[in-house]
DNA sequence: GACTCGTGGTC
DNA sequence: TGACCAAGAGT
């Protein structure tokens, strides 16, 4: 873990004074509104895309009032585009209790904010610490991103007990003065320096007690969340060989798995196998199951039935440029996916 | 804990 | 080149 005696807050701070995003439009001029808004608009979009949608939204609806009045409809229209619009429903409907239950205010409490629709509790944070300065911790991608890295934490954010580990930091790294420049300097050092790939340590202003730059772990952090079983997939590759030994051989679709590569005829499943057979002009009687084998890809497995038919009178070949026919001294050199090589290789006599 | 919600960008 | 991710929250 990294040493505990060395708070970061300074640094960050002096980083944000002079690196930091300071003429966003909801920083100018800072409501409470405004930055709700914001913070809902950011929820799992980048800024770039958010600014233009805030200064229109918050043209139509210049405050808490105003969007309480609205009709859904045009919520809704100036959210278009923006996606996730459960958070502008949300966003309406909270608007509406803080008109009949906070006076037409935001409720200047942690507790009260996450009780509206669509605030959680990082956003409540977000609002507390940015709208009134108030001490409370964030934990948006930024942070995770920062605190993960910065202490060492292992394990997937997106798990309760990791999480509870950097909300945990995320508590004690908030400094009690400056909170709403603290929260803006830790996001943006996560979403200009410290970011997901090729962070630029070089330059970052906690260089010098980052575990994960001092082991060498800023790519293992933080941890991706853990992949999902992938999917199998069926197959049947078709070997059609004359009695000289040549195999005919396709070349793959521009697009897609093993895109340009010379293959074998590929069929879903043993009758269409035949069908394809029977189109390359192949008798089909004698179309053999060869032993089932297994390739892996990154994102799924392929599960492949070699199907293997010795055709006397040579097939006839359509003018066709993506058939070949090809001897195994023609194929060695093809550019054939790997298990289609280990397969021609390994092939029966 | 796993899933869903949207769109745009990165590798 | 499709998987993964980005200022998350609700179910």
């Amino acid at each position: 873990m990294s040493t505990a005696g060395n708070p970061l807050a300074p640094r960050l701070l002096h980083w944000f004074d002079h690196h930091g995003r300071k003429h966003l439009p909801w920083q100018t001029p800072r409501t409470p509104y405004r930055v709700w808004l914001s913070e809902i608009m950011l929820q799992q979009t980048q800024v770039a895309t958010v600014v233009g949608y805030f200064e229109r939204f918050v043209a139509a609806l210049p405050d808490l009032s105003a969007l309480a009045a609205a009709p859904q409809d045009q919520v809704l229209g100036l959210w278009s585009g923006l996606g996730y619009y459960s958070r502008a429903r949300n966003l309406h409907k909270a608007a509406k209790l803080c008109m009949s239950r906070h006076d037409g205010e935001l409720p200047q409490d942690l507790d009260a904010l996450a009780a509206l629709p669509g605030i959680g509790r990082s956003t409540a944070g977000a609002i507390m610490a940015q709208a009134w300065g108030l001490r409370c911790a964030i934990l948006d991608g930024n942070v995770k991103r920062v605190l993960s890295r910065y202490h060492g934490v292992e394990g997937w954010p997106g798990s309760t007990a990791t999480a509870r580990t950097l909300w945990q930091h995320a508590e004690t790294n908030t400094p009690q003065q400056r909170v709403a420049d603290y929260t803006q300097a830790i996001m943006d050092l996560g979403a200009t320096v410290c970011v997901r790939s090729r962070p630029r340590c070089g330059v970052c202003p906690l260089r010098d007690d980052c575990v994960a730059l001092r082991d060498n772990l800023t790519t293992q952090l933080p941890q991706r969340k853990p992949a999902k079983a992938v999917p199998t997939r069926q197959t049947c590759l078709l070997i059609l060989r004359d009695d000289s030994g040549r195999v005919l051989l396709q070349r793959r679709p521009a697009s897609g798995v093993w895109a340009e590569l010379w293959s074998l005829p590929e069929a879903a499943d043993s009758t269409e196998a035949l069908r394809v057979a029977q189109n390359l002009g192949a008798a089909s009687e004698n179309l053999r199951a060869l032993t089932p084998f297994t390739h892996v890809f990154s994102h799924y497995r392929l599960d492949i039935t070699p199907l293997l038919a010795t055709t006397r009178p040579l097939p006839r070949v359509a003018d066709r440029d993506d058939l070949r026919w090809c001897g195994r001294a023609d194929y060695v050199d093809l550019g054939l996916p790997a298990p289609v090589r280990r397969l021609l290789l390994a092939l029966p006599d």
